[in-house]
DNA sequence: TATGAATGAGACTTCATTCAT
DNA sequence: AATGAATGAAGTCTCATTCAT
């Protein structure tokens, strides 16, 4: 009545800001980390005052966690592997390996601050690093169930080594390529680095075999 | 006993000191990052005052660059290739992985602090970043030349590419042995991951003589 | 009485707070210059945490350049020539000359800390010095208009010589009066000086029309 | 004996290193008054350590009034009035204004410095200070003195008045060449003052005797 | 005659957070 | 749903000074 609500441009938007403070967040922690995010630095990258960012995320913690699991879904998206008539295990494997490449060259700020959490080590572990790590857990039990689906044949135990070896393979070719930039093909490393993992996976559960 | 207590409560001994301040800093900027850093922690670490610290380092930056380049010499040394007489080319290799597997075991903070300078993109870089950075370079040289020495037919550009995955494989393990602790046995993956790369270089070596 | 207490404690008044600010920060550099301006000091004589002056000024800098600013139009004020049917040139000038005078009794601090800034040559001028001798030029072409307009036939050359003596003289007299208190009749110097300026002033005006 | 005493350049000798440090002290302070100059910035401009400074001076106090000091006589010895034989009274008090005029151009970090330190008010009084205020009471007894034997029938009040006069335009004319630079040609400001004043000495002395 | 090293105090500034509106 | 203002703690770094050698 006081006020009539013609299509106002400002109007109060609590999903809009929000999305808008967790944009500024994923930028600036992906690029600084954790101790590297201030408040008043996601403020001005988002335009809302500090205080409203308190308004939608109780502390820094918060909203670190946010940023983690806003990026969540996206991020596991990657890991399905195609259907079974798509091609052969290793054609699927590969498909699978250049689908995550590509996700990371798109938005590698979810990585750069998850490894960046899982690296510190401090008194007070934030959230964000615990949510982190278990997305990774999910992640990691999806990669060995392609494993052991896809060569048959493998133990438990070669299929946990062979699941780390892939998962830090990732990780490694990211952080080359966050050194290096686009000096480095992501997608094509990526896709050496499935075949090589379907070697040895093959390999193994023949030498098991026999 | 050993050293008669001619060191009067603790008077100037800028050598010692310098060494402590550094001893304190590993510590701290290994499990902190460079933000998460702060004078006042070193100092609390080493027992002297933090205006100390500026007497022995220009500012934080010139503090953890020292870090950086104290490792420095320590790191590539584990990434010396054995003799010739000392076996067959994968042997010499899985002993060079091996090798480095232990020093990232024992002293994990070079590294530690140094990925997460790398993964940083902050708009003043740190010098302790470019220094990692170089020192990486070399490391990789020393892998580049090995693979060239050790599997003769190899192509400029496989060269390059093994490199980098051999790399990306190292840093990709010490991240998931810092995620996972004492349940990753580093130097077994070490040891695997130069077996893999070494028969990845032998079978493109193979296809390229024929 | 006057209020009613509607203040409660102390709770987020932005102008009222801006101006207590100032009126600290104004005393403190006028007595103590650029330097000897501690954001603390102003903080104390505020009552405002030194924290809550950077919500008002950007820093220190922005801080004394608001002084300066401040005070600003009060100076410049005090240069009006009065109307033309209140005396001759000579009483009118003499009556300029004791307003300035006048408003420097009064409010010595923003002329103390120019000068204070206009004499210093540090590495980075500070915004206030630029700013008060901006303020400064423009008092200086007030005077050279007067000059002017009420010595007919002086020529543009004789005109700023006799400004710069002006001013100079008003600075003069300025800092004799701060060395020596009050025994320095501000308002009588500065009488006197515009009288000798205006003697000379159209004695050289008559040498050439001569 | 020990030590043969050929030229060596760098023998520990008392006076050069009090002459160095008070060189950097003069430049400094003269440019950044009491409070911006810090022992750091003495020391890194002399070569010398900081604690050095401590040896040949008590503390930054008695380092300032030393620099005042120094400067003492040079200054003091341009207030000399020429022999009587030498010209008309006019043209002896110009000559004096050239002489303080050119010393002004070649030194002017004795005067800035004095200024600066005359204007600031602050709760304890560097010594500085005050030697510069006494320094500065001789030179006005000087052209008292000055005055009176040059304008005979001047009363006493006529001298005070004219002496701060006169004292007050110097001081001026200073802090215009100080801020505007070589626009303005101080020794030609210079004799115009002394002229002006001296006219108006006559003028006064003339008003008295009729 | 000089100095390397140390040090507590204090400088400026940013931090995360709160609170009244 | 949002924000202007405030705030104590902590950040990095410089200060003047001292002391043992």
């Amino acid at each position: 009545m006081t006020k009539p609500q013609t299509t106002r441009k400002k109007r109060a938007n609590g999903v809009e800001s929000r999305q808008r403070i967790l944009d500024a967040a994923v930028e600036i922690s992906g690029e600084r980390g954790y101790e590297g995010t201030s408040i008043a630095a996601v403020s001005a990258a988002c335009g809302l005052p500090a205080s409203s960012i308190y308004w939608h995320f109780k502390d820094k913690d918060d909203l670190i966690a946010a940023v983690i699991e806003r990026s969540f879904d996206t991020w596991l998206a990657a890991f399905e592997l195609p259907d079974e008539e798509s091609g052969t295990p290793l054609e699927r494997v590969t498909a699978v390996a250049g689908n995550v490449a590509k996700s990371l060259v798109d938005a590698p700020d979810f990585l750069r601050l998850g490894l960046m959490l899982a690296l510190e080590r401090r008194p007070a572990e934030p959230r964000g690093r615990t949510v982190f790590l278990q997305v990774r857990d999910i992640a990691r039990a999806k990669i060995a169930e392609m494993a052991a689906s896809l060569v048959p044949g493998l133990d438990e135990e070669s299929v946990q080594i062979l699941t780390t070896y892939a998962v830090a393979g990732a990780d490694g070719l990211f952080v080359q390529r966050e050194i290096n930039g686009d000096a480095v093909d992501l997608v094509a490393m990526f896709e050496l680095h499935a075949q090589l993992v379907y070697d040895a996976a093959t390999r193994m559960a023949a030498r098991r075999t026999a």
